[in-house]
DNA sequence: GATTTTGCGATACAGGGTGTCTATACGCAA
DNA sequence: TTGCGTATAGACACCCTGTATCGCAAAATC
């Protein structure tokens, strides 16, 4: 496992543990260990105390990480758009995207992100995590620029309407279907035109 | 704690059993022992046992009767309305109400289920909680009433609709405020408008 | 190339949770 | 009252945890 580096080889230790974790939740569920996850790596159980607290810790990580990944597919899809509103469509439509990624491919081992997310919600109830705030900060952004635009109701706070669209999304996860996805989106999107009359 | 008949003092110990898994899960979060829950009921550890299997069965018992009361609850607030439209924004306006309920009073140890629920969901994912469905089968009741009234789109199967809203309205478990949950019920609903043209 | 530094694996230990077995005490029916 | 079914608590062995320690290998430095 020796690359080249020390610090090269602590990252890649690093990830290694995130990829088996992620494996053994996907195959246990939440109830993982740290012998496991030590012995899954093909490490001494001590030394994965060198690299992490305690279990949690660990997933919390490995989901910094899965949520990461999505801001950045996330900022990709919308770095092509120019008009608002197809800006906001496309945002929403590759959350709903990620959002259900996980059960089409449980072969990965990247399970569905959300279940994990508000479990550990539980203990951190107050801030966010970092990445989950980036996401809604950058869903935040382009509400706010859709609103400008006349596109989207001024009379609900930007912030509102973006933890409002990424917990509707959330629906996705239930049907892996990318019709009902499609649909799921159009939903949403309508809940954030502004009323009529 | 023998009140009575045996039947009756096993119902009492269950319930014991579960008020105080609800108090311990909202003091210390879901990372909660069967050693800390026997010692809370005032019973022994092994007594539990001959109750529930383990942790996760009791959380899950404690979750299932929460929704029921839900639905109790989201069923009173139904029954005066007659308008269709009416019936679904007080349905609506009810749920929301019940998401956020947990965290304004964590002196009833009433946690808010939505996280539980969801990290419940790891394990068991195909098939929902039967009061969970039940609640999903009352609101999808609901809006196939007020889409054969024209007051819901009906370009998307009022199930996809349900499991929209289920989902849209658990971000009212972020904001307390009545005021933002007001607006939440507002945009949601706005979601389930046919689409205009 | 030799020395120092650092990371790593293995082992051992105490503390606590888990699951099960067994003996005891009690309600209940005959 | 007697026997049966049942609830209950104590006890046992097992596993996980968190930490401390030791010896080894490889990197970093001179």
């Amino acid at each position: 496992m020796w690359n080249t580096t020390v610090e090269e080889h602590r990252r890649t230790v690093h990830t290694a543990i995130l990829d088996s974790t992620a494996a053994l939740i996907a195959e246990h569920g939440l109830a993982v260990t740290m012998s496991q996850i030590a012995q899954h790596t093909g490490i001494g159980r001590a030394t994965l105390y060198k690299y992490f607290k305690d279990v949690e810790a660990i997933v919390l990580a490995w989901h910094e990480r899965q949520v990461s990944d999505h801001l950045c597919q996330l900022n990709a899809a919308i770095a092509e758009c120019t008009d608002p509103a197809e800006r906001l469509r496309t945002a929403l439509s590759a959350y709903a995207g990620l959002s259900s990624a996980g059960h089409s491919t449980p072969h990965t081992g990247v399970e569905g992100t959300s279940a994990v997310q508000t479990a550990l919600a539980l203990h951190q109830a107050p801030h966010l995590h970092h990445a989950q705030r980036h996401v809604h900060d950058l869903l935040t952004e382009v509400i706010t620029v859709a609103a400008d635009a006349g596109m989207a109701r001024t009379d609900v706070p930007p912030a509102e309407l973006a933890s409002y669209c990424l917990h509707a999304l959330t629906a996705a996860a239930a049907s892996p279907s990318p019709a009902a996805r499609d649909r799921l989106v159009d939903v949403t999107l309508t809940g954030l035109l502004p009323p009529a009359g």
